[in-house]
DNA sequence: GCATATTTGTCCGTATGTATA
DNA sequence: CTATACATACGGACAAATATG
């Protein structure tokens, strides 16, 4: 492994920003930093995370490091390997499937209980459709991507389940990881924030099953178009 | 605080078997150890989990302890309080509703697609029912509470999707948990093999749409029963 | 295949801050 | 309000496993 300093300098460069020392535990905070990082696609996936690294750079103790890896690894994120140490996860063609499958039960399941959600859910969704309508009129990618994220949050969260919830923000960060593997084109979500708003309007109309089929059709091509810019 | 002692040696008591030292890490086994006496009810509700008396009792460093909580926390099974410890969860009602809730939507879906899945599968089930009329015949309840939850996993694993297989069985457990707050007749699942095996049986049968909706009803009443024990 | 260097896994001691009797 | 118990977090140590030349 030559060039050990260099490989270490440009991973510790990343973090030059110590952990803010409020709010909830140092291994929480840690976590936050760290998913932030592996969302935006600055740790390339196979990456070794190494703890003496790491540690040094956030400014906190190996032991709370490795807290924040037993998280990181349950959500994921990372993959722990016994006396290997800490990779940044790296998704198969078979995840993505796998991942498209779940929401293909989730999100129309959901659309379909929008009768049963108040206005103040329904009403989330139609800000995630602004928010991503008007990142495309800026150009603005990055955030096009985020509110295509919370849209389908949005959505999800028209079941008023936690734990429902709770599983569909997991799906969506492993998305995010699967993108930069395969890295598509930059404007990928741009052409679905109409279906985004399509499905929305269909929603607020109270045509809860053409939302529904809308919502499948979109999850479809969209598992499939990921699928070919894989390989 | 009295009888701290008295306490802390009836929470150390419990855990005379150290930990085996092999297989995966310490803190997995840690993990494992404690999940079991969680499932199994050897712990109550809201017991704190204290760093001092389990790890002397366990042998291991508070450190590793602490590495295993946060996975057990990850996994709701406990929950972590800054700076006052670790508790075992309670839990509510509405729990009680959102983890049926999640079920209703991955169950049923499940049933429906038993024409993708392989014999293999259908075969699991099959044995998970078996298992269950086995431990009946012999009265043995805390069998036939583990012989149905094999055949609830078993159902999930007809869609042959890793992540729903982990969202079902962390959804099962909290299910044990759930059942060690409002304690049930012993017998509780009892009723419901004959339900199993009838599931079972449709699908074998591919009379996929009965089977489903067989379970849709059988969710709801058992959700319906466990409210009810609740109160 | 072997010797060496690195890194993880695990433990211990301790200082500090927070919650509770 | 004070005292105590406890969690939080750190740093150092060492064995064991792994990677390197």
């Amino acid at each position: 492994m030559r060039n050990r300093s260099e490989r270490d300098g440009a991973l510790a460069e990343l973090f030059t920003t110590p952990v803010q020392p409020v709010l909830a535990s140092t291994a929480e905070r840690v976590v936050d930093v760290l998913r932030s990082h592996l969302i935006e696609g600055r740790l390339a996936p196979g990456t070794r995370l190494s703890e003496e690294v790491l540690a040094a750079a956030l400014n906190v103790s190996r032991n709370t490091l490795r807290e924040a890896f037993r998280i990181l690894a349950h959500e994921r994120l990372v993959v722990h390997e016994m006396n290997r140490g800490v990779f940044v996860r790296r998704l198969s063609v078979e995840d993505v499937r796998s991942i498209y499958q779940l929401r293909s039960l989730i999100e129309p399941a959901a659309v379909r209980s929008v009768h049963s959600a108040g206005a103040a859910d329904l009403s989330r969704v139609r800000l995630a459709v602004t928010e991503g309508l008007a990142a495309r009129e800026r150009v603005d990618w990055p955030a096009v991507g985020t509110a295509n994220m919370h849209f389908h949050l949005a959505v999800a969260g028209l079941m008023r389940n936690a734990r429902l919830n709770a599983v569909m923000g997991q799906l969506l960060v492993e998305m995010r990881l699967a993108f930069h593997v395969m890295n598509p084109p930059e404007d990928f979500y741009a052409p679905y924030l109409d279906e985004n708003e399509r499905i929305c309007r269909l929603m607020e109309a109270g045509q809860a099953e053409e939302a529904a089929e809308t919502m499948e059709g979109y999850l479809h091509r969209a598992c499939e178009q990921l699928v070919r810019a894989f390989g």
